[in-house]
RNA sequence: GGUCCCGUGGUGUAGCGGUUAACAUGCCUGCCUGUCACGCAGGAGAUCGCGGGUUCGAUUCCCGUCGGGACCGCCA
């Protein structure tokens, strides 16, 4: 099967010229004595003519085609009339008088047009997906896909990090994600785990001296989605030796400079901003914070304290915090009943309740107006840096509670009242990460980023005192208010590496049974080492300008992580699982 | 585990306690030599996701269930 070019990049260059051409019917218009075909393949869509002048045979044969058929062109490239150029097509200067017409396969009325632009519910598209990647849209962002990998690796290899595959089958961890189990058929009763990520075998990989190690890897966490978030996911994972954090983050720069050169033809400034997690959580709620805007959390706490307002003053006396977001010049656009979704909308985050008020030329306006009467009203004004005009909401609560509901209305009314600048690239290092957190319930500290995270060096002394405020040696890239990826640099010793397990509450016996081949590698002359992992699927999201993980992902699973082409999860054959040594409790019996 | 939204010809939507279930597009047939959202004329196509309940009567109201989506919890 032959062509002599693809229909996207025919030119004026080839008038005259014989071509031959495969391509799908995007579309057919038969206008009697003559018929118009567009002719799509991968590289874009140009107009070919049938005409009884050029070949009788040939506009009979076309009379039959229909939309998706796969047919291949002979015919010459001709010039249009100045009348009848399509500015909105590239090849719409040209077309391709056609004398040779054979119909390659035939197709079935597709369930939905093959368009860019469409309307169609998400599962048709997964269940005839193959149909779905051929709109033009899918394939850009997969071409997209395919260039930053491509580049990540041509960077990596010249920077010499090695690219090494870890297993797929490999050993069940505590804490952090829920496993995807495999049973093990020779081991009755055991099972293997597919990887949360390969992050023990880069580790491993720098004691064997690999120094620079990276992978394109595929990671797999059973836990609910969302449109972010898939069942199994790629990620750019690194680790190298030798390196402190701050070359880690710069040959980090460098690396997301190119890929934003290559894919996007954009220069990004480097280095990237830095900012404290401390400071990200006080000034926009969120330790991934979305910089293109501002409509920063302002805190109340002087105010609060000296307020007649029993709310904030308790909230204060508490332990808790006090802060507000003044919306600039929306005052007027929402209403008591839209305050109140706002109010169910904050609660979804904790929150209690939602204080408002509206600033006018003469002082704040609403239900708390009274407690800020003239002087207080001014100094609340000042503190929340508003004006006439603005809508001032508060959260008064515990700092989680704040952060969460005043952070995710930042984002809701920097989306809905369009204060995001979508051609910006806003990249952020989140820095001085606690190295724990602390769980009221259970009574315990989990592992604020993973157990294998080295604590800064100043704060080593308080793993033993005061573990809630030992800061971790992590970073986290942020692009646009997505987490990108984070990493850290890693624990290198023995003896630190068991003392945060014991900080964590593991045994000595569990931490030998789950981690004791860690813990042995690093008896062997370990070198210091720290590494990144970037989310491959975000990274495509954001540069590809989609709002869903989904489309960035050839065959993705559906919000209850089935999918819709396969079939799967199915159910298997009975001595599939006898094999295994696997029965199954159905819902009814357990 | 929880909250919310959606499910009606192939597709996207409208609709209503009693309808001939509407519209657009797609599909089929005929006409048409400069279309590109081609045009014109005609036609076919729907057990209103599934099960139960209320009712004289349910696509419509209620409950359940299945499927899809968004979010909270969860995601070291």
């Amino acid at each position: 099967m032959k062509r002599t070019h693809t229909c996207g990049t025919i030119t004026k260059e080839e008038i005259s010229q014989q071509v031959e051409l495969i391509g799908w019917v995007q579309k057919r218009r038969d206008l009697g004595g003559l018929i118009f075909v567009d002719m799509r393949d991968r590289t874009g869509i140009v107009q070919v003519v049938f005409n009884p002048d050029f070949s009788q045979e040939a506009i009979q044969k076309a009379d039959k085609l229909r939309s998706e058929f796969l047919i291949s062109v002979k015919g010459t490239v001709v010039a249009r009339d100045e009348k009848q150029v399509n500015t909105s097509m590239k090849t719409g200067e040209i077309e391709v008088q056609v004398n040779e017409l054979t119909v390659i396969n035939e197709s079935k009325t597709p369930p939905f047009a093959i368009e860019n632009q469409t309307d169609v519910n998400e599962d048709l598209r997964l269940k005839h997906r193959y149909l779905d990647l051929r709109r033009p849209v899918m394939y850009d962002t997969f071409k997209m896909r395919s260039d930053i990998t491509k580049t990540v690796r041509n960077f990596l290899a010249d920077e010499g990090f090695l690219e090494v595959e870890t297993p797929i089958l490999t050993k069940s961890t505590p804490e952090g994600a829920r496993d995807y189990l495999v049973p093990s058929r020779v081991h009755e009763g055991e099972f293997y785990a597919l990887p949360q990520s390969p992050q023990l075998f880069k580790q491993m990989l720098m004691v064997s001296g690999f120094e620079r190690y990276f992978q394109i890897a595929r990671c797999f966490r059973d836990e609910d989605l969302r449109a972010d978030r898939q069942p199994e996911f790629t990620q750019i994972d690194m680790e190298m030796s030798f390196m402190s954090m701050d070359e880690i983050i710069e040959l980090n720069e460098r690396l997301m400079k190119q890929v934003m050169k290559d894919v996007k033809g954009i220069d990004v400034q480097t280095p990237f901003p830095r900012m404290d997690y401390q400071e990200a959580m006080a000034r926009f709620g969120s330790d991934k914070p979305d910089v293109r805007f501002g409509l920063e959390l302002q805190d109340l706490q002087t105010i609060a304290e000296t307020s007649d307002f029993g709310v904030f003053k308790n909230a204060v006396a508490n332990g808790g915090q006090v802060k507000g977001i003044a919306v600039k010049g929306a005052a007027a656009d929402y209403s008591r009943k839209d305050i109140d979704a706002l109010g169910e909308f904050a609660g979804r985050y904790g929150a209690k309740g939602l204080a408002w008020l509206k600033v006018e030329e003469d002082g704040v306006k609403g239900p708390i107006a009274k407690f800020f009467p003239e002087q207080k009203g001014e100094e609340l004004i000042a503190a929340m840096q508003a004006e006439p005009g603005d809508l001032l909401l508060f959260v008064a609560d515990q700092p989680a509670v704040v952060a969460d509901a005043l952070g995710a209305l930042r984002m809701k009314f920097g989306k809905e009242r369009n204060l995001i600048d979508e051609s910006k690239f806003a990249f952020l290092w989140v820095v001085n990460w606690p190295l724990f957190e602390y769980d009221g319930e259970l009574g315990r500290y989990f592992a604020a980023h993973h157990p294998f995270t080295r604590p800064a060096d100043e704060d080593a002394a308080l793993l033993d005192t005061d573990p809630a405020n030992v800061r971790a040696q992590a970073y986290d890239l942020v692009l646009n208010g997505f987490e990108l990826g984070g990493g850290s640099l890693r624990i290198y010793e023995r003896e630190m590496q068991e003392k945060m397990f014991r900080t964590l509450g593991f045994s000595d016996e569990e931490a030998k049974e789950q981690f004791g081949f860690l813990l042995e590698a690093f008896e062997y002359g370990t070198p210091p080492h720290g590494g990144v992992a970037f989310g491959l699927d975000r990274l495509v999201m954001l540069l590809a300008g989609r709002t869903n993980l989904r489309d960035t992902i050839a065959f993705p699973k559906t919000a209850s992580a089935s999918c819709v082409l396969t079939d799967a999860p199915s159910p298997v054959a009975e001595n599939q699982l006898k094999d295994l040594h696997v029965a199954v409790l159905s819902q009814n019996n357990q």
